[in-house]
DNA sequence: GTTCTAGAAC
DNA sequence: GTTCTAGAAC
C-alpha cells in the first residue's frame, strides 16, 4: 500500500516519500471512501480509498458505494472538492505499512476526515483573498451571510482550547484582518458585522469567522447554523481575546452545545418564529 | 461542516 | 398530500 501511495503523489518520488512518512513507522487502516489528507504548506493533497468495486461485492454495498461515488463526483465538478484524488481498484482495508514493519504503532483515527477541511482550503491560493505572514482569509465554503469570511492562522493551533497567553499577540491580529476585510467591502456602510469564534467548532485549526448581519443566504438551513452565530456559542473576538489576557486561556462553559438548540429567536428583534423558512421571510423585513 | 432521508408536523 | 426537522452517515 505505501508503495501503491508512493506511485500516486505527483510531486514526491519514492525515495523522497520514504524518507518523509516511513520513518514515522505509523500503520493506518482505511476504511473504503475514507481520505488521506496530507497538508503542509505548499502541497496539500487528498487520496481517496474506494470500495472495492469489482462484481464481487456484496449488491447492497455497491449500490451505496456508487451513490457516494457520484456525490463525490458532483462535489468535484462544482468545484467545492478540489482535490488531487488517486483511485486504487481494489484497496479496500487499506494498510500504509509493509506488514513486515516492526512494531508498528496503530493510530486509531483521531478524527473524520471532513474535519480536516480548512486545512484543505487555506493552502489553496484559489481561496486565499488576503494572506500575510501569519494569517490567511478564506471566502467560507458555505456562506450563511451575505459576506462570510474566516480567518486562519498559518501556525496550526487546533481550536479555541489550545489558546495560551502568547496567543493574544496573533488573535489580535486575526481581528485586525478580519476588519480589514469588512471595511474593504463595498457594503461595509449599511450592513453590520461580527467578528468571533464558535465555542465547539466542527471543522479543526482554529479559524474567526467575519460575518455580516444580514443571514441572507441559502446556505443557512437549519436551527444549529442559525444558533451557532445568534446565540452565544459565537464569542466574539474581543471576549475572547479579552479571556485569554485575563486568565491565560478561554473556557467553554458546559452545555453550549445545547445553545443549538434553543428556539429560533430574531437577532435583531428578538421574536421568535417556529420554523427557518418563517425566521428567513422574517428576516427580510430587517434588510 | 454537508447531505440524505424517515417520520413528525402541518 | 407537502413541508420541515433531526439524526445518521460521511
Amino acid at each position: 500500500m505505501m508503495w501503491w501511495w508512493a506511485k500516486a503523489i505527483r510531486s514526491l518520488d519514492v525515495t523522497t516519500f520514504q524518507q518523509r512518512f516511513l520513518h514515522l513507522c505509523i500503520q493506518v487502516t482505511f476504511k473504503p471512501g475514507q481520505k488521506l489528507y496530507l497538508v503542509n504548506r505548499l502541497h496539500p493533497y487528498t487520496l481517496c480509498f474506494r470500495e472495492d468495486m469489482s462484481p464481487s461485492g456484496a449488491p447492497e454495498e455497491r449500490s451505496r458505494a456508487v451513490k457516494r461515488a457520484k456525490q463525490r463526483d458532483a462535489q468535484d465538478e462544482s468545484g467545492q472538492g478540489k482535490s488531487c484524488r488517486v483511485s486504487s481498484p481494489s484497496c479496500s482495508g487499506g494498510t500504509a505499512l509493509p506488514q513486515s514493519s516492526q512494531t508498528p504503532a496503530t493510530v486509531r483515527e483521531s478524527a473524520a476526515p471532513w474535519t480536516q477541511g480548512l486545512k484543505v482550503s487555506m493552502q489553496n491560493p484559489s481561496m486565499q483573498v488576503y494572506k500575510d505572514e501569519k494569517v490567511v482569509v478564506i471566502k467560507d465554503k458555505f456562506p450563511k451571510a451575505r459576506f462570510h469570511w474566516l480567518v486562519l492562522p498559518w501556525d496550526s493551533i487546533s481550536s479555541l482550547k489550545a489558546l495560551r497567553s502568547e496567543h493574544v499577540e496573533l488573535l489580535r491580529h486575526m481581528e485586525s484582518v478580519g476588519q480589514r476585510m469588512v471595511h474593504q467591502c463595498d457594503r461595509s456602510d449599511s450592513l453590520r458585522f461580527r467578528l468571533g469564534y464558535h465555542a465547539i467548532p466542527s471543522m479543526s485549526h482554529i479559524h474567526l469567522h467575519v460575518i455580516s448581519q444580514d443571514f441572507d443566504s441559502p446556505c443557512l438551513k437549519n436551527k444549529k447554523h442559525w444558533n451557532s452565530f445568534t446565540t452565544q456559542y459565537f464569542i466574539q473576538s474581543q471576549d475572547v481575546i479579552m479571556m485569554l489576557e485575563r486568565d491565560g486561556r478561554v473556557s467553554v462553559k458546559d452545555g453550549v452545545s445545547e445553545l443549538l438548540k434553543l428556539p429560533l429567536r430574531c437577532h435583531v428583534c428578538h421574536t421568535e418564529h417556529a420554523t427557518m423558512p418563517k425566521l428567513k421571510e422574517h428576516l427580510r423585513l430587517h434588510c
